[in-house]
DNA sequence: CGAATGACAAAATATGATATTTGTCATTTG
DNA sequence: CAAATGACAAATATCATATTTTGTCATTCG
């Protein structure tokens, strides 16, 4: 019996060998030996089909943000080791992978905003719960943490917004990021 | 006599009528009553004149701003005035001729680094001379205020940078705006 | 002689006929 | 009877070919 979560595995295969352009549901339906009308009994339609690829992927991408957000570090320390890991996590992928991160940016493009903005609600969430710690150690000196949260991930929208992939090449980026970050420090710590 | 500004003029005006895709050489020297061999006497490339295009239109738009950047404005209230025009000006082109900004991007998009960073290095040194004077009135505390330009120009990433024009539909968008300046007062005010 | 032309080749792009893909659903299968 | 099939229409993509566009340059113009 065919689950979901097949589909989205050979979907990623597919994926992989033949690029976001080329990948019909009719390829991933011969991937998995069943007829294309089967993949439609678990999808809607093809882009209800990217939309889940997509947030599987964006899921595992930032899986590690999570742990860092409810580790045991003092929350000045977790959250630039939070910033940093997100900005790294999506170097690495730019650069060790270029065509997928292409096609998992290709897919996001064409998804409602609503799939990509519920997945950055996870992340700014996340954010929020290092500033409520540090507020309440008294290290952060922050009235709204929740707008905080969201203010501080747009200002870093430079270092982790796919649509910056191609600046992230440049030599002096993470230099760049350790002076914003240095600037948010500033801003937000007591005194 | 042709002169490269007439051409600059009707190339605008063929854009505007065509849009970016359609327009052609051979379009603008009709337009001009002239052969489009003519024009390669003054651009070397059809790149070349779209670049010569840009370059004037973002001189255009952001030609108020260095009327604030010399202002007698105190550098605190400057510095904000200077981004939200910085702001506005965008945001209003994007709304006001979509089109036309759209044509722009497209453009600027196809254009090579360079012709775009030097553009943003203008802007980056109209940020650092706000901040030397306010440095010098001793009411910032910054140590390299170049370095500082930078970091602030690519902290409001999100709004002004043409990738984000989805965004600038939002509601939201300026009390967002607002909350990110906050925290760039506090971080660079003295005390 | 400097400025402009227009004929030309090469490159890029539009066109449209053909083939594939998407999405549906009545039918089949286990 | 739930799960899968495959035949089908409509929407899209592909591809070979026709047309346009770019860029050059020998020639003309004033």
């Amino acid at each position: 019996m065919l689950t979901t979560e097949q589909i989205l595995n050979s979907a990623e295969d597919v994926l992989r060998r033949y690029g976001p352009k080329k990948t019909t549901v009719v390829d991933i339906a011969r991937d998995l030996n069943v007829s294309h009308g089967t993949v439609y009994r678990h999808f809607k339609s093809k882009s209800d089909l990217h939309a889940a690829i997509t947030k599987r992927w964006l899921e595992r991408v930032t899986a590690p943000l999570a742990d860092i957000a409810n580790s045991e570090l003092v929350p000045a320390v977790r959250l630039r080791k939070w910033f940093e890991t997100l900005m790294d996590i999506k170097v690495k992928k730019a650069i060790d992978d270029p065509e997928m991160f292409a096609s998992y940016s290709i897919l996001a493009q064409g998804l409602p905003e609503q799939v990509v903005y519920e997945h950055l609600e996870v992340l700014i969430e996340q954010i929020e719960h290092i500033l409520v710690e540090g507020k309440q150690s008294e290290v952060f000196a922050v009235d709204d943490c929740a707008q905080m949260a969201q203010t501080l991930f747009f200002a870093t929208t430079r270092y982790h917004h796919p649509l910056h992939v191609k600046e992230w090449g440049s030599a002096t980026i993470k230099e760049e990021f350790n002076h914003l970050f240095a600037l948010i420090e500033k801003a937000i710590h007591k005194q």
